[in-house]
DNA sequence: ATCATTTACTTGACTTAGTCAAGTATCTCC
DNA sequence: GGAGATACTTGACTAAGTCAAGTAAATGAT
């Protein structure tokens, strides 16, 4: 929790070296614990993870199975001719290349597999059973998290999606905000106490045909937002838009953006404002992008620092359609 | 982030036991790539294990390493036996058992691990390397949350913690509070949005002397918290008292009200209020063990539920001290 | 079209890492 | 003082995996 500047150096440090070493320790002997109880059966560990690749993928050759799961050619192999003597597997040659075949689990094993799987299935269940359900989730979130971190940094199918608020987010969004700008230019308390505040009070006086929020989601976290509120029946205010510098670059602050023009437009408001402040250049681009014209600018000292606060408008009946 | 009433069933459901499969699958195939980096050495890898373990732990015996790592008695006695005679390591027989010896690393065995240990070191380095510093700490952080759940579940050495509010606090606690109680209780949106108005409040006109503010933490995470406000020169009133799930029955909700309390003396304060509703029964317990006494109780609509307000105050003066 | 190179897989020969069971010395608990 | 447990050792063994050499097919450069 503790507050650090950016510092702008990416350097693993040690603590978090060691804690990396400590957790792959860890979790050599949590496996090593998890194989042990799976070792009574007829298959070796490789061959039961060789039996799981070729049960829940299709059309592996052995390059494949070899690569994915480590193993060196011959070795695997000898494991195919031996899966093939018991009519485990059944191998047809690929057409498009002849030194190659797509290898397929028979009935017979799946037959051979179901037990396996229902072991290991019993096992991880056995091993979640100790844990309250709040717990469970928690581990199946933090264990996804270091997966979506270490694995092939595999762009999500879904870059991000937007949806309307729910309950725990404006708390969440409060949360983020006053660390992220705490962090990024040092404002204290009192921004986070403001951000509370214009929620709040978004909350309490909500009304939906002529106010919205839209919440950026991504992988399940939200990475951003943004809210619309009616200052009068003519102009509509853009509030408290921000995007994580985890999800930057996705244009989710543009899209977001874009949404509430188009909200206020379908709205018939007939000027989009907003309040900024001019260190936040990101924000500023997406703003100038989308139309908005700089009305005024006044300096102020709020959140600790000396700023220089900015109302922008969007003229939305002159203003061209996107 | 979907807000699920609780369901009492805390049975692993298929989504879990299958995410928790997937991510031991993804691991063991991790710590395969990262185990052929080491191979080069002259040492096998349980080898290199074994000398890890001696060398950042003290007093180890046979029987202590082959627990620790799984390993077969007999095979540890002759991996033993092959260091003892590379002179890597020295066993001194336990006095309180002539069966038993105490292992330990001599120079030799020190400077035999010392490029072991800086090419793991390096491996997980570059590994870190490919991420930004802010990722680096989420994976560090989910993998510590996965080595909590999954360990030995041994209490931390500190139960617990309080400190003042930091940035981020206010929102966070408005987050997990909004959660909490719709959760617990199908409580709506403008609960949650009642905590933040409270807390921004609190924040914008926050007076050191006479209010004070509580965090509970446990391993690095926020717990439970309570607030102390001026009511007037004569009352202050205790507020948001809340307390974790995951971290009931340690006595942080006591304390917490503790604290309040006592500095509600030290402050020569007369009376310390507070407001709750009567479903609350774990808060009322708390107030009632303090010495609060049930003032006034009023029914009414809040928070989507007919709920029952409750007043109840503790006379400062009069009560016992603790 | 041809030939060198690479890739996919196979096979024989081998080693290593680890298991199993039987045995000795010592300790613990009645 | 003796039955049983524990800490380690040792001999005999084998499953698991490696390495290198070889074949057949595909690919790429001329």
């Amino acid at each position: 929790m503790t507050v650090h500047h950016q510092s702008g150096n990416d350097a693993p440090n040690k603590e978090r070296i060691d804690a990396v070493r400590a957790f792959n320790r860890f979790y050599t002997r949590q496996i090593g614990l998890l194989d042990e109880g799976l070792l009574k059966s007829a298959f070796s560990l490789t061959e039961a993870r060789v039996l799981y690749e070729l049960a829940h993928r299709d059309g592996l050759t052995a390059t494949d199975l070899g690569r994915d799961l480590g193993l060196d050619a011959g070795y695997v192999s000898r494991l195919l001719k031996k899966f093939e003597r018991l009519h485990l597997i059944s191998r047809s040659t690929l057409v498009s290349d002849a030194r190659q075949s797509s290898i397929a689990l028979t009935q017979a094993g799946r037959k051979a597999f179901a037990p396996l799987n229902q072991d290991s299935h019993d096992q991880i269940r056995a091993l979640l059973d100790r844990l309250p359900a709040s717990e469970q989730d928690r581990l199946v979130k933090s264990m996804q998290t270091v997966q979506r971190l270490l694995g092939e940094n595999a762009e999500p199918r879904i870059p991000y999606l937007l949806r309307p608020l729910q309950i725990g987010d404006i708390g969440w969004i409060t949360h983020r905000q006053g660390l992220l700008y705490a962090q990024d230019y040092g404002w204290d308390e009192t921004y986070e106490a403001l951000v509370a505040e214009i929620l709040a009070a978004f909350v309490k006086s909500y009304d939906p045909k002529w106010e919205r929020s839209w919440i950026a989601e991504r992988e399940g976290e939200v990475v951003g937002s943004v809210f619309v509120v009616r200052k009068s029946d003519q102009v509509a205010k853009l509030r408290l838009l921000y995007v994580e510098h985890s999800a930057r670059g996705l244009g989710i602050g543009k899209r977001l953006v874009e949404e509430c023009i188009g909200f206020a437009r379908a709205r018939e408001y007939k000027t989009l404002t907003l309040w900024t402040n001019d260190i936040l250049a990101a924000a500023r681009h997406i703003y100038q992008a989308a139309g908005f014209k700089l009305i005024e600018e006044e300096p102020h000292h709020s959140f600790g620092k000396d700023l220089v606060g900015q109302n922008w408008n969007l003229d939305l009946l002159s203003s061209a359609r996107a």
